[in-house]
DNA sequence: ATGGCCTCAGATTGAGGA
């Protein structure tokens, strides 16, 4: 089976998009982020009529996650429970496997702006919740995916020029350390689970050519609870949606379960 | 050159993203 994470930096514009691209990638399980959009206006039938069912936790022009799957989601949770906010950022839930149950964390993780900021304050308090959130979860539900878009580098190669924005938003040490204590829960980063292309990235800048330049960031990621590590083959970014028309500025990460 | 681009709300600009 498989499972994608894709920040779509608004639905509306892109559904035709994220329609085509699951026509030609028929996964299991994808995680939306950035909707852009309230429940009342999330496209519940153009998703049904592709076979797949959507849960939504949405917001009025920022933030909006969702899970779209084959098989319905249950015990379906909106936000880091016990965390007051009023940002739309977090939805999970589990959903029946060949294998068993496979609980999914769908997550639109804080951008924090500036280190110093309020909003990098913000950021570093969300992180901390989530971080004990999971820790629970991972005691109820052994086979566990965390993914989405972190908004974290966790290493300097995840980053088009880790000197040059060193210290900046995205490679702070604080967030580095935040996105290590949640590996150090039991969780592993699928995509460094194999050898990946130099300068793997899933988001770049809309300015500057950052595509064409490949001047990027990898900040969208996958990670596997130890009981499902032993069953990825695989994990890839898929590049192709950047390069349409009007593309979202992140690109698809999906990880293949056996 | 400390901005370049994109989206949204709602206005002819500002906030936010990363």
């Amino acid at each position: 089976m498989r499972i994608a994470t894709w920040n779509v930096n608004s639905l509306s514009v892109r559904l035709p998009q994220v329609l085509d691209w699951l026509k030609a990638n028929p996964v299991d399980v994808l995680g939306l982020q950035e909707l852009k959009l309230t429940d009342d206006k999330f496209p519940y039938d153009a998703f049904e009529a592709e076979g797949y069912h959507a849960v939504t936790y949405g917001q009025k022009t920022y933030n909006g996650v969702a899970l779209i799957t084959r098989k319905p989601a249950d015990d379906v949770v909106r936000n880091i429970p016990s965390h007051e906010d009023v940002q739309a950022r977090v939805i999970a839930g589990t959903v029946e496997t060949h294998t068993g149950p496979l609980r999914v964390i769908n997550c639109y993780f804080v951008n924090g702006q500036e280190p110093g900021s309020e909003k990098f304050t913000y950021k570093m308090k969300w992180l901390g919740a989530l971080e004990n959130w999971v820790r629970g979860e991972m005691q109820k539900h052994p086979r566990l995916i965390v993914m989405g878009d972190f908004n974290v580098a966790p290493e300097d190669r995840d980053s088009f020029d880790p000197v040059g924005l060193k210290d900046t938003i995205h490679h702070t040490v604080e967030e580095r350390t935040y996105f290590q204590n949640m590996i150090g829960l039991g969780l592993t980063d699928a995509y460094r689970m194999f050898e990946q292309p130099e300068k793997s990235y899933s988001w770049w800048d809309y300015r500057m050519l950052g595509f064409q330049k490949n001047r990027g960031l990898r900040i969208d990621h996958i990670l596997v609870s130890d009981a499902l590590k032993g069953s990825v083959s695989a994990c890839t970014i898929d590049r192709a949606p950047r390069k349409n028309k009007q593309p979202s500025d992140h690109a698809p990460v999906i990880v293949t379960l056996d």
